[in-house]
RNA sequence: GCGCUCGUAGCUCAACUGGAUAGAGCAACGGCCUUCUAAGCCGUAGGUUACAGGUUCGAGUCCUGUCGGGCGUGCCA
């Protein structure tokens, strides 16, 4: 509809060049938006404004004569020319509840579009080390990334999710040392704990008991029996690591966050992609030598200097195995990648897409893309929490979602920009967490499902629409039809939080709606009218919803 | 020092590619259940959008500077 109103206001501006208001062919951006206030109509174009100067008239007086170039339709009933020279669209009735139908037809695929044509996507996130229980830092990645994942599709990409599991570097190793410790009934606060076990926290405890009692670990796609040997070494690691991709795998099943793909960094080494892309970089004339060490010139890219890629020691910096694993997925096919991670990665964005710019491969130079999100505070009985592995203490993200709850969990880390700072304070979610917002956007859905209940769906199949003339049902309209365009704008900027705004603003509206006006009244036809509104809120609920992994439920 | 990022109500956060009177929740105060779910609604109060300039018809949003927080800046991952 946005669109068919754009052409009619471009057609305007044309017929406006030809009568010589304008002296030079304008093309005009044509700008519609939804207008907050109820009393500035449906829709406010700005167009006048923009204009005025290339017109030389005030804008007021331009705004009038593009109203009268418009040509006739059947989609605005008036339009006033207000404050400063907006012009503002009031819609016909019968356009606004046609949405209605639209909802109630079309149902979970109400709001999704086609406009990603399909294209191959792979959203990566999580991507934690396996040498820990996930905490609330993975699980602001997992809430975003999945959701990031569910709007893709929405908007017609064909989204993967992909987890990148770091099981090659020095951090496995002080697992493997940690763990073997343990066995020896060490404790960190034994004099000879040694050195090298970096990580203190009680559960790699639980992991040295499990391998002790030769348990089977069935991880995603693996299967691992411990053999039980306290000194062999490499059982221990390869024991260890499996042990805490099951530990994780249960921790995303408990958020009900499902992987496509899980990519092990130690296939990169096994299958020699990292000494490829290594040779390429070399073979390009990218690298050179200094202090018997190999560097890159990633200052060719925009770094700020150069960053050794082959130390001294013979072993890879961390970032060649990640150009390797990026050259895979555009390898693979994947014309768009995001990758989700905490913003403390984010220096290695630089050198990343240096490095596959260096490859010349023809990988365009944004790619891959990522969103970034930022710490999470946790406070505990007024103090914060520091969520350290290797001091051990820790919040799991396990933890919250048994004392917060699931649904809850999920839309408070995905219901702000990934951007900004947030801070959890567990005492308060626990304490409120009837009031937090995610009830409130169930709660609407539980009402609407109620009322709905208590008439039979024969009764209301068909109604006149043109008997829904209350300002809360208006409010209602503009809000469901505005759902396809939250939809869209989240998915381009991916901001997932978007949606979550939405929500609540139209939970709240039906709140409204519901404390003002009874839906089930003395009339029947207006109970129809008023029932396939409820019904259609219902829907739009349920879909955005999903799209943030939550759940509606009927019954509260 | 340099780079990235953030600074909005007492607290936690919104504000669509720059738009009209900056909005929610929590906390505070006052109302609304004989009636479709009160996990709700209505109202009151709360703001120099960190500060100072600039760009323009218009700035929380863009630019410059200052102050403050976070992250990064390693032959760590």
């Amino acid at each position: 509809m946005k669109d068919q109103l754009q052409r009619l206001f471009q057609q305007a501006i044309d017929a406006l060049v030809t009568d010589n208001t304008f002296n030079e062919t304008i093309k005009a951006n044509v700008q519609l938006e939804r207008s907050k206030n109820s009393e500035h109509g449906d829709l406010a174009c700005n167009l006048a404004l923009m204009l005025a100067k290339k017109a030389s008239m005030p804008p007021r007086a331009l705004a009038e004569k593009i109203v009268q170039s418009l040509p006739d339709n059947a989609l605005i009933e008036k339009i006033d020319i207000a404050g400063p020279g907006f012009m503002n669209i009031f819609l016909n009735k019968s356009a606004a509840t046609a949405v209605i139908t639209q909802i109630l037809s079309e149902k979970e695929h109400f709001g999704r579009n086609h406009s990603g044509n399909g294209e191959l996507t792979q959203v990566e996130f999580v991507s934690a080390n396996p040498t820990g229980p996930l905490h609330i830092g993975h699980g602001r990645g997992a809430a975003v990334g999945d959701s990031l994942c569910r709007l893709l599709r929405a908007n017609g990409f064909d989204a993967k999710a992909e987890f990148y599991y770091n099981d090659a570097g020095a951090q496995i190793e002080t697992l493997m040392h940690s763990t073997h410790a343990r066995l020896q009934g060490l404790t960190p606060e034994s004099p000879n704990w040694p050195e090298n076990a970096g990580y203190l926290g009680e559960y790699i405890q639980d992991v040295a008991d499990s391998y002790k009692n030769k348990d089977t670990i069935n991880a995603k796609d693996i299967s691992v029996t411990a053999k039980g040997d306290p000194e062999d070494l490499e059982a221990i690691k390869h024991f260890a690591v499996a042990y805490l991709r099951h530990e994780q795998d249960l921790d995303l099943q408990a958020f009900d966050v499902e992987f496509d793909y899980f990519f092990l960094e130690s296939s990169l080494y096994t299958d020699g992609k990292v000494e490829q892309a290594v040779d390429q970089l070399i073979a390009n004339g990218k690298t050179y030598e200094k202090d018997n060490a190999l560097w890159l010139k990633t200052t060719d890219y925009g770094d700020d200097k150069d960053r050794v890629m082959k130390k001294a020691d013979g072993y890879f910096t961390y970032f060649v195995p990640d150009v390797a694993y990026h050259l895979d997925k555009w390898q693979r096919g994947f014309t768009r990648v995001i990758n989700e991670q905490g913003a403390d990665h984010h220096s290695t964005i630089t050198r990343v897409r240096a490095g596959l710019q260096a490859l010349d491969k023809g990988i365009p130079e944004g790619w891959p893309e990522y969103v970034l999100h930022q710490m999470v505070l946790v406070m505990k009985g007024g103090e914060e929490v520091k969520l350290s592995k290797r001091a051990g203490s820790y919040v799991t993200l396990r933890d919250l979602i048994d004392e917060v709850g699931r649904d809850a969990t999920r839309f408070f880390l995905v219901s702000r920009r990934p951007d900004a700072q947030l801070t959890f304070d567990i005492d308060l979610a626990k304490s409120q967490s009837n009031e937090n917002p995610v009830y409130y956007i169930q709660y609407a859905h539980a009402r609407a499902a109620s009322v709905l209940s208590k008439i039979e769906s024969d009764k209301y199949a068909s109604a006149d629409l043109s008997l829904l003339t209350t300002t809360e049902e208006a409010t209602l309209l503009k809000r469901l039809s505005q759902y396809p365009e939250v939809v869209r704008a989240a998915g381009e900027k991916l901001e997932p939080h978007q949606i979550a705004n939405y929500c609540r603003e139209l939970a709240g509206e039906f709140h409204s709606y519901y404390n003002a006006d009874k839906i089930i009244t003395e009339n029947d036809d207006l109970s129809a009218a008023r029932a396939q509104l409820v019904a259609a809120v219902k829907q739009v609920i349920i879909n955005a919803l999903d799209l943030l992994g939550v759940t509606a439920p009927d019954k509260m």
